[in-house]
DNA sequence: TGACTCCCTTCAAATTTTGAAGTCACTATT
DNA sequence: AATAGTGACTTCAAAATTTGAAGGGAGTCA
């Protein structure tokens, strides 16, 4: 079975792939980030089907993503807001953006589609990597991965049955 | 036709998922990122099938995110190493890979499965989200989103045409 | 000569997604 | 009181994609 395969491993990435790393799901989180809430609005700003919608939801309610709650008595109406769980992964979300608008394709100069301002200082901010013990910023060359023996091994064993 | 559509937005975050928002795209991008440079052991270590795999390499090779390079003429044989379009998406891989690790369900306590080293301070390093403006760490709640007016425009008429 | 490796390709079967249509429980309008 | 509308789905067949197994070719190694 596809994907339920992959959520046992023991690399982060892929665990993290395993819960939202579908586009449909990404693309109702980042509106969700935007601050829409219901379903009619998620299915005519993601153009996905509502069959799919409708279990996309399910999936990220039951994974502690999102929370339904009771915004209308009668009729019963629920809304879709993120939870704590799910606001965590605004970092992705904005390196999903941050990519795309260097490169994304979209015209040079043309007004950004979105704007991000930091609350507490009223400017319109980016996204810096930095690194967590000595501040420098820093990107893919400045850094050396290593595998750690529990990945180590799952790797090994991955070669050998193969 | 599914994805074509979706990546006709002005949004940037969407037209990022529209080139590597697939999770075995995602996944065969992690083995990049650990050095894995040919097709045998990213089809090993990914789990995937060998056509499959060998479309999404075909599509990140026309999408400019990985270069093939001839290591060995007789035979001829390729590897596969990221370019720095691809390079650039190491923000968004640590973005996974710090979500997964604190809400993937993996044990507490246990060694790391992978770890990543700054080579300038030899300290292991996190990932730190910094306001590119006034410095400080942040998160959602310490944003406002605006939607531009290209988008806006966008999704106004997502809405009418529905 | 025969076994083996790497990098794929082909193909049918299984699964998933799309797209359209329908449902249900109400509210608002005429 | 009948008609239309809204929000949140569900159902279902057709289309597209993915899986899984098998094969192939170009060369190396024993």
């Amino acid at each position: 079975m596809g994907w339920a395969k992959v959520a046992e491993t023991v690399c982060p990435s892929a665990r993290t792939l395993a819960v939202v790393g579908d586009r449909w799901t990404m693309l109702i989180l980042r509106e969700l980030f935007l601050g829409v809430k219901r379903f009619e609005e998620f299915q005519v700003q993601t153009g996905m089907s509502s069959n799919l919608l409708s279990t996309r939801l399910k999936r990220l309610e039951a994974d502690g993503i999102i929370a339904r709650r009771l915004y209308s008595k009668r009729p019963a109406r629920h809304e879709y807001r993120l939870t704590e769980k799910g606001l965590d992964l605004y970092p992705l979300m904005l390196s999903l953006k941050a990519w795309g608008e260097k490169w994304g394709g979209l015209k040079r100069g043309a007004a950004p589609a979105l704007s991000i301002v930091h609350k507490t200082c009223g400017h319109e901010t980016g996204f810096q990597l930095r690194c967590g013990s000595c501040d420098a910023p820093f990107g893919a060359k400045d850094a050396v991965v290593t595998i750690g023996p529990a990945f180590a091994a799952e790797r090994q064993k991955r070669r050998k049955s193969a």
